[in-house]
DNA sequence: TGTTGATGGTTCATTATTTGAACCGTTGGT
DNA sequence: ACCAACGGTTCAAATAATGAACCATCAACA
């Protein structure tokens, strides 16, 4: 590996519960030596990308990955673009919507929107790391990836987060089976006890998952009924923001989700 | 310099103009050798920083500044939270609020709010780069730099970028000093003719400013009346947004904001 | 149809940069 | 007064970056 990427891997050390990391931490962590750690981080000091903070000169991530971002979504309009859909769906259905990306092995949530229909609701976060085998978001994702890359994440651990989160990776195949003829995803309780949740796979071009929208609701509110709505809101709001990329869901998945609206 | 730099001042050559660019071009842009370039790119390439996409294979940002920016945000709600504030502001003068913040010898703009009062409103994109000399806001925050920053900025090429723009160095000083006299800067037409605007620095902690805030509107609108409205308004919006960071203003430009409320 | 010039991408000997054990100066706790 | 942890620095040794020359491909053009 590069020097490159080394510094690069070194801002994902950054998490939302450790946003702040010390050099001798940080060298830690990546496994390199205190010296490596010094020089990378202060040369992304100098480009913005990340920042010393404090008495204790502690590195955070920096300013200049706003301009980034910005610049991103002025190029591709992703979050920006998706975000009225998100509230729409959101009001529409009461209950939690959210939209996560695929990043090469993990599935990042960038936005989402609650909805002030309920006192209780699921909450989520910015930039949460989704586990594959344990959302509907994952599954529906996973899903809708060549064999080749689904069988790479089915063989990494798969963690039991509850008391009925499927751990094994066959029958986690047959769920996704099911998941690729139906064109969404529902999961109860596998991820967080008391959660349910129903996602749909997002397309850009061909017939590879980018993406999931979901929408999440506490499990004791479930009924048919709701389900239903979910699930027909979930189909208009992802053909919608399938669209606003300008992408084109595969022919296949758009007639499932058809007969869902 | 490093290779990590190299790679980073790549991400630069991305602008909103040019959000996608080729290997060859990068190569041309960077000075670098194109097999270099490969190297870097295919690097941040495989952590996400920048995709390829297309049947040219350019390149472009990629998804993972979202997920550095979101968390960013969780950790410094420095956009997140001013957003609203930019609001109210843009809806109680009737004009276009935007929040910049320096990035080293750059200052960027981060967010901006429209107001429906006017058909006709000064129109901002989010990462602009707003030249030092010629906006509202860039002299808002080189006034409250140290002065030898200060200098090493003015040392730069001051271009003309309208009729009225004022590029000698030891005119801009002493326009400088008003604005530390004041706690304000104002521009009429050095950026753009016809427009119009007011900008207040921002404050982290210390007497370094750290971004400004401004509010635009086309100069055919310009009266007392409603100058001494916007004036009024960001003041207090200036200090509610230094609030919410938990920064703190100095004494005395807090003192000078207080006369114009 | 063959030529030209552009593109993205690759190779490999040369070279310059990265690396890391050991070091320094501070700080905070015992 | 001591110790251990912190951030940061040094410099010879080791390793990774570099770039001229190279392909393969494509589009325009004669």
């Amino acid at each position: 590996m590069g020097t490159v990427g080394k510094a690069l891997d070194l801002l994902n050390l950054f998490t939302r519960q450790r946003a702040l990391v010390g050099l001798s931490e940080m060298a830690r962590l990546s496994g390199l030596n205190k010296a490596t750690c010094h020089r990378l981080l202060t040369e992304m000091e100098s480009r913005g990308l990340v920042e010393q903070v404090g008495a204790a000169r502690e590195y955070r991530l920096g300013p200049a990955v706003l301009r980034l971002a910005a610049l991103r979504e002025t190029a591709v309009p992703t979050r920006d673009a998706a975000m009225p859909v998100l509230q729409a769906l959101a009001r529409a259905t009461g209950e939690t919507a959210h939209l996560s990306l695929r990043e090469g092995d993990k599935l990042v949530t960038i936005a989402f929107a609650y909805s002030p229909t309920h006192a209780t609701k699921v909450m989520m976060e910015d930039a949460d790391i989704l586990p594959w085998h344990a959302t509907s978001s994952g599954q529906a994702v996973i899903a809708f990836l060549p064999e080749a890359e689904r069988e790479a994440l089915l063989a990494r651990p798969l963690p039991r987060l509850t008391d009925v989160t499927e751990t094994d990776p066959g029958q986690l195949r047959a769920r996704l089976d099911a998941v690729r003829l139906r064109g969404f995803a529902e999961t109860t309780g596998t991820f967080e006890t008391d959660a349910q949740s129903v996602a749909l796979p997002l397309f850009l071009n061909g017939d590879e998952a980018v993406g999931a929208l979901g929408v999440a609701f506490p499990a004791n509110r479930s009924t048919p009924d709701l389900l239903s709505c979910i699930r027909r809101e979930l189909a208009g709001a992802a053909a919608e923001i399938i669209d606003l990329w300008g992408g084109q869901s595969p022919p296949g998945v758009a007639l499932l989700w058809q007969r869902l609206t």
